[in-house]
DNA sequence: TGATATTATTTTCCAAGTCAACTATTTTCT
DNA sequence: AGAAAATAGTTGACTTGGAAAATAATATCA
């Protein structure tokens, strides 16, 4: 190990996540998708009417930058904004019918990236990678 | 499992990096410096005179993005640039006195990040992470 | 050699991210 | 009830990041 940052663990998860991060990026960029606008999609197609909050924990981003990243995705039409029923602080989101369209479009190519990951460590360090990093969290 | 994306290893990956990050991040803070910075400073220190393209490629930065760092951190006094000796195209950066100080000063937060990390999961899973990590790139 | 291709880094211009402050609404507490 | 505190989300000013083009130096090869 010639180089001594590359000992931490901070590192090396940020290495492996660059690089997944790369691929996946670069395999919806022909799409027109941003890796986080998929998140967000994929969300909402399982649990509708998520409000901004809870999205942004889900899709890991801070909420000044979904916001702006709704702002566009309305845009682009895939999504529409809707005040809370009960809390009318609250903003839920919804796809539109585009959205739920772009969102399976886009799966097939992020469940090939997935599947090729898995293929490359097999089932068993797959899950045993999934219970380390859960228990980084 | 109630969401979806979850089950994704990217999905997994990036979580469990934005809150090592995250973590990290916070406590830099403090010390004034950046993830990135201290990366750019270890990277120095161990293999003096590095050029920007392999630095680059070791602190897991775009060329672009590491340029304007570096000017950052030649303004803040921490690296000056040289140019190559054999090749004039290449810039090698060196430490300079302040920069080897506040790397110090630094190193041991880093540090003990990592060393919680550690006793989080353990030795044998964190070999174990780093063997599955390093097979994704 | 000298024209052409390649490589290393930087610059430019624009898109996206961050922090802190702000608005609007709901809760809490006396 | 009603003033103060808390919460959800957005906005604005500013910084940072990225893609592609530009610059400068070296390597290639006819």
């Amino acid at each position: 190990m010639k180089n001594p940052i590359e000992s931490y663990i901070s590192y090396t998860l940020a290495a492996a996540h660059r690089a997944v991060h790369q691929s996946l990026t670069t395999a919806l960029k022909q799409h027109g998708v941003q890796v986080e606008v998929w998140r967000v999609l994929e969300t909402l197609d399982a649990q509708p009417s998520q409000t901004m909050g809870e999205l942004a924990k889900i899709v890991l981003m801070n909420p000044p930058t979904l916001t702006k990243m709704v702002d566009r995705m309305v845009m682009d039409g895939l999504v529409h904004r809707q005040a809370g029923k009960n809390d009318q602080r609250q903003v839920n989101l919804m796809l539109t019918d585009l959205g739920r369209k772009r969102m399976t479009q886009v799966r097939q190519v992020v469940q090939n990236e997935d599947d090729a990951l898995c293929n490359l460590l097999g089932d068993s360090d797959v899950a045993r990678l999934n219970d380390i990093l859960g228990r980084l969290m």
